[in-house]
DNA sequence: CTACCGATTATCT
DNA sequence: GATAATCGGTAGT
C-alpha cells in the first residue's frame, strides 16, 4: 500500500487539509493478543490551521509545549486534549517558508476494525462513528501518546495510506472557532 | 499558584 | 437552541 510522503505535507497546509481527503487513516491497535488490528477510516473532512497569519490556531502565538508539534517535522501527528473530555487529531503541514502548520481531522468514513470501534464508543452505526474530531479519536483509540507519531512510516501504530479520490470537494468556514471566521479552510468530500 | 477558557459532544427543552 | 460535563494549557498574580 503506497502513502504519501513528506514531500506531500511539505505544502501549503490549506492545500494539503484538501488533498487528504479520500487518504486512509489507518491504526494498528494492540490489544494484548499478540496480533495487531487494523482500524481504517477514509477521512471525509478537515482544516487547515496556520500560524501567526491565523488568529485561530493553536501556533498562533508562538510556540509553547503544547503545540511545540506543528512547529516540527511536517507528516507528523499532533494529538491534543480539550474540554476535559475529547482528543483532536492533526497532521503537521506546512510550506517551507512557514513556520507552523497542521491540519484538523474533523471525520471518517470507518472502513476497517468497524465492530472493533463500535466497541470503544457506544455507537450503533458505521455513520455515526466517527463524524466529529472528538468521536474519531475515541472510535480509534488515539489519544496524548499520539502525539509527535511520524505517519509517513506504516510500521507506526498510526499512519496514512493512500485511499480513494474524491470526486467533489468543497470549502466552507472552519467550526466551532471565534476568530478567523472569515477563512474557508474547512474542506469535505461532497455528495456527487 | 489561581483563574479563565477552549479546533466538542450528548442531552434536554 | 442551550447547556453541562470536565481538565490541561496558558496567562496573569
Amino acid at each position: 500500500m503506497s502513502q504519501p510522503r513528506l514531500d506531500f505535507y511539505s505544502r501549503h497546509t490549506a492545500i494539503v487539509a484538501k488533498g487528504l481527503l479520500g487518504k486512509k487513516l489507518v491504526r494498528m491497535y494492540e490489544d494484548g493478543s499478540g496480533q495487531p488490528k487494523r482500524l481504517a477510516g477514509i477521512i471525509y473532512e478537515t482544516e487547515a490551521y496556520g500560524s501567526k497569519n491565523d488568529p485561530a490556531s493553536h501556533a498562533f502565538k508562538g510556540m509553547t509545549s503544547r503545540n511545540s508539534v506543528m512547529f516540527g517535522e511536517v507528516g507528523k501527528a499532533y494529538v491534543y486534549f480539550i474540554y476535559g473530555m475529547h482528543h483532536c487529531m492533526n497532521i503537521t503541514a506546512r510550506a517551507p517558508s512557514s513556520k507552523a502548520g497542521a491540519v484538523l481531522i474533523r471525520s471518517l468514513l470507518p472502513v476497517e476494525g468497524i465492530d472493533i470501534m463500535i466497541g470503544f464508543c457506544n455507537a450503533k452505526d458505521q455513520l455515526s462513528l466517527a463524524n466529529g474530531p472528538g468521536k474519531l479519536t475515541k472510535a480509534m483509540d488515539i489519544n496524548r501518546s499520539h502525539n509527535g507519531i511520524n505517519l509517513t512510516d506504516r510500521n507506526s501504530a498510526l499512519h496514512i495510506e493512500d485511499g480513494i479520490k474524491p470526486k467533489k470537494v468543497i470549502s466552507t468556514p472552519r467550526i466551532g472557532i471565534s476568530r478567523a471566521t472569515e477563512k474557508c479552510w474547512r474542506y469535505m468530500i461532497a455528495k456527487e
